[in-house]
DNA sequence: CGTCTGGTTGATCTAGATCAACAGGAGTGG
DNA sequence: CCACTCCTGTTGATCTAGATCAACCAGACG
């Protein structure tokens, strides 16, 4: 990739329409909404921002970790690549999620990419202004812990999922943990979801090819469970799809 | 199980052979590595310490959770039994470990059952001292902190690793873990190594059943990578083994 | 109008699950 | 001391979910 095609939409910090933590309709939702007025224009006024394009990353498995990753608006995933080229989607971070924050605090390399899945606006804060902020509040480290024992508890879940439920299982549950997010229910369409994932990544998320998440869909289809189009998704039967995740398979 | 058969070997705190941090072996290793002469009074005398059998559990999956124990000696397995009886151990505990810290700092009930696989050592402190404990020493949280990054981590690590390796290629690298924990290294008998767990457990912390076990140490044996007599573990050909941990399959 | 990319389908192969039998202790009780 | 059952582990036979390889199709794009 060359310089020039970097980054057509990349700004720098300081006053712009893009910046201001102080107004991001996101800070609420993340471990900076109790920092002071004082402490968010430190941060307003050193941090970077940009827009990725989907398939983009934000930083690379093996990168140094340089400060903390903010998303205000999007979808990133956080992508493993093993020695033999597999892929598998380690975790989705949604709109108002700090990233890397592991790498961070332990100060080591980057385990995995973090990938823009949708078009996706995301501030950056270099380390220098993260330690300040995090000796200055009692409060932010404490938000960090809490934050990674629900990051625990939800890969330690994946985890067993994984290992006892069948892919066709996994995908609905993944298919309803989105719709809990993005679904809408509309009285004509009924329960319809925009899926933010492209074929390859859900199988990748899921932990399977593409060809077997084809097939997966097609079935779900068959037994007129979720009905597709696209990467729209219609859920015709709720009951039958809450039975079966709580049930067997 | 029977009020009487309960616990021969249960101690109530204080003034005990078998008491006291200050002198315990393990603390250096622990979270609570630096607490004051004064903190570590409170714990001693304060804690409830007991003996479990190989299978006897701490806690149950779902029970409240009422203080943290801390692993003296032995080693405790944190297993999750999902609605089909299908049950996976999440991951080991070894001695010097601090249990149950998840659902203590966020006051929910126990995810997994936590089952001692070895005659271990246990100790158990109630929630007001630890409460006070975190209240005082600033630096307890964030070895709590620490902590639970090193599991994110390794559950993410586990993770990866069960969604692209065979089993196979899984036993091995169990194998492998504990051999760096437990191995020796005889002039005599070469590197050989104490399996700490039943078949069962360990087609358990695989992600599989025992007979598939059976037939992967078969296996490994046909192969002479690995040589079996009931619970101890030659490893023929270290290179081999180390080879194919980082290479496919 | 070719080329590329993302997705679907078909055919085939295999790792691993499942079911069933059995073998060696280890305890228990007569 | 033997007969019994219980428990753990091993083996065999079979079945299937899912991986893998290959072709193909439709829309996007230069």
């Amino acid at each position: 990739m060359k310089e020039s095609d970097l980054s057509p939409m990349q700004r720098s910090g300081g006053a712009s329409e893009l910046s201001g933590c102080a107004v991001c309709p996101r800070r609420k939702e993340t471990e900076w909404c109790d920092l002071t007025a004082q402490e968010l224009e430190l941060v307003s006024s050193s941090k970077r921002e940009r827009l990725y394009k989907p398939g983009e990353l934000l930083y690379r498995q093996g990168d140094e970790c340089l400060g903390i990753y903010c998303i205000r608006d999007g979808l990133v995933g956080d992508r493993r690549i093993d020695t033999d080229g597999n892929s598998v989607l380690v975790r989705l971070n949604y709109a108002g999620t700090t990233l890397g924050y592991q790498e961070f605090l332990t100060r080591r390399l980057y385990r995995n990419s973090a990938e823009a899945m949708q078009a996706s606006h995301v501030c950056f804060i270099k380390r220098s202004v993260v330690t300040q902020l995090l000796s200055r509040s009692a409060s932010l480290g404490e938000r960090f812990l809490r934050r990674s024992l629900r990051d625990l508890r939800k890969t330690e879940d994946a985890y067993v999922v994984a290992m006892n439920r069948s892919i066709r299982s996994r995908l609905l549950h993944v298919l309803l943990v989105f719709y809990e997010r993005y679904g809408r229910h509309d009285d004509r369409r009924g329960h319809v979801l925009e899926i933010p994932l492209a074929r390859v990544d859900l199988a990748a998320l899921i932990g399977t090819g593409p060809e077997t998440i084809s097939r997966a869909i097609r079935q779900l289809q068959q037994d007129s469970l979720v009905q597709f189009e696209g990467r729209t998704a219609y859920f015709r039967n709720m009951d039958a799809v809450y039975d079966e995740i709580v049930t067997a398979a």
